[in-house]
RNA sequence: GGCGCGUUCAUCUAGCGGCUAGGAUACCGCCCUCUCAAGGCGGGUACACGGGUUCGAUUCCCGUACGCGCUACCA
């Protein structure tokens, strides 16, 4: 979700030559994660996702940390309550816990109730004085509709009474995102806001809040953009299977593919055409041709888009993503045999992993035999033409699939039998399964020593 | 519970008052064929429901249902 979020961040700013920022909202020291950054930023440049303002490239009104500017944020912050915008509240969790409870209990939805909302000057000056921990209110105004204009939504309106009493500023000392964020994004001069749809419900704050400040001229537009929903419906997460970037990585897929993918769910240029580039992406992105509900991130249109992008490329562009996987297993066959592999598996492959997983045949001789293929095939007459066979292929000066091909056919004419009865067999001894490229290629690229002897293993041991 | 947003094939979607409702994925069948894959051809499946507005609603309005999101000193 993270990822489609940011990438038509990408593409907006691109398609309008416009600034894409990269801001680290890292407020909460709760959920602090060791190397998330560096997580991100690695995830960001796989995809293709570049900016031009951030933590790493600098700009003009960093720092681009939210954690380097709290002093900026308590400045506001103290601005606000001194124009009676906010207010300093002293309740404890347990207290806010108890009437969140109370007020469910009668049927009411749970908001704060503006408990320290009217302190005198003299009441917080006391409690400031015995040391009591506080956080700082927005005042919300009580009675106004607020509506804005959703570039992606049209407009909205939400009414003020329904709106918490929103804490801006923790007992910490840090920001919550509610007030970061509106700071942030005034002073680094951001016109256009797009994020997930699960913030629609708080911009009614945000709107508040650029009001309090006095900004809402210079408010930036908002598109809220719709949710990337599991199978089941519910908003995506990594609680329903491997969702994020780097497993996508992982699993053997192509990032032009997941980038193309997921550009489509929720954004479609309004023709045929399923495979797009970065740069038609680019051309082609308009905000109002964003859909408004939400799309559940299926499997099988990425399998196969990703198959797609793999066949579009060369083994020799294959090659150093695929290399890597085969030495991951141990497999140490010569580059010069990987590329053939390549080129025999491109078309049959989804991913990137199916190069060696799918078809470890090419690396290992097998010791295990498909049973349906062997039930079928493995008869004893065939068994006895595959001797002889061996006998032929081996004594065979050539070893290329169009002179495999010549004493295979060659043989089978000569014993009136169809050349199925003995590529099906011959499939099987070699490869140890009933699929897989022709059989013919097969044999030239695993080379002659290696199916002579895959063939004696096989009559000798699979019954 | 309250508030908000949404609703076209199983899934991603096209459609912006008049279409036999189009494409893609998946699925099924046929062709090709040494199998698989690819490719070619063909097939089935959708406008949530009820009211309006209109000569005419998938399209505009209202309501209902359903789904999702938010409702934290998380973002």
């Amino acid at each position: 979700g993270s990822l489609r979020t940011a990438l038509y961040n990408y593409l907006f700013a691109r398609h309008n030559n416009g600034v894409n920022v990269l801001r680290i909202e890292d407020t909460d020291r709760t959920r602090l994660v060791e190397g998330a950054v560096e997580n991100l930023l690695r995830t960001m440049e796989w995809a293709g996702i570049s900016f031009d303002e951030g933590p790493t490239q600098g700009g003009e009104y960093g720092p681009y940390v939210q954690s380097e500017r709290t002093e900026i944020y308590r400045n506001y912050a103290d601005e606000l309550i001194a124009n009676n915008k906010a207010y300093p509240c002293f309740c404890t969790s347990e207290r806010l816990d108890e009437v969140r409870k109370a007020m469910q209990a009668s049927g009411q939805p749970p908001m704060y109730d503006r408990h320290c909302r009217n302190l005198t000057h003299e009441e917080v000056q006391t409690k400031k004085d015995a040391g009591m921990p506080h956080v700082v209110r927005l005042r919300v105004p009580l009675g106004e509709t607020i509506t804005f204009n959703d570039l992606v939504r049209g407009d909205v309106s939400f009414e003020s009474k329904t709106i918490d009493d929103q804490v801006l500023l923790k007992s910490d000392g840090f920001p919550t995102y509610h007030l970061a964020n509106i700071v942030d994004d005034h002073l680094m001069k951001i016109t256009h806001v797009i994020r997930g749809e699960e913030w629609l419900t708080s911009t009614p704050k945000h709107v508040l809040l650029y009001r309090a400040l006095g900004w809402e001229a210079e408010m930036p537009k908002f598109a809220h953009l719709p949710l990337l929903l599991n199978p089941d419906r519910s908003k995506l997460s990594k609680r329903q299977g491997d969702v994020a970037v780097e497993d996508f990585k992982t699993q053997g897929y192509l990032p032009d593919a997941l980038v193309n993918f997921c550009a489509l769910l929720g954004f479609n240029p309004s023709d045929a055409q399923e495979i797009y580039s970065i740069e038609e992406l680019i051309a082609a992105f308009e905000l109002d041709k964003v859909n408004k509900s939400g799309a559940v991130f299926g499997r099988e249109k990425l399998d196969w888009m990703n198959s797609e992008y793999i066949r579009s490329k060369t083994p020799e562009e294959l090659f150093k993503s695929v290399k890597p996987l085969a030495d991951n297993r141990g497999y140490a066959v010569s580059d010069e045999y990987l590329l053939k592999v390549i080129g025999l598996m491109t078309e049959r492959v989804r991913t990137l992993n199916d190069f060696v997983d799918f078809a470890g045949y090419f690396f290992k001789a097998p010791t295990e035999f498909d049973e349906k293929s062997r039930a079928k095939n493995w008869t004893e007459e065939a068994k006895q033409r595959l001797a002889d066979l061996l006998v032929l292929l081996s004594a065979s000066a050539e070893w290329t699939h169009d002179s495999i091909e010549q004493i295979i056919r060659a043989y089978a004419e000569s014993k009136d039998i169809s050349a199925g009865k003995l590529i099906h067999p011959l499939r099987l001894s070699v490869s140890g399964v009933g699929s897989g490229p022709g059989l013919f290629e097969l044999l030239e690229v695993l080379g002659k020593s290696e199916v002579t002897s895959r063939i004696s293993y096989a009559l000798e041991h699979l019954k």
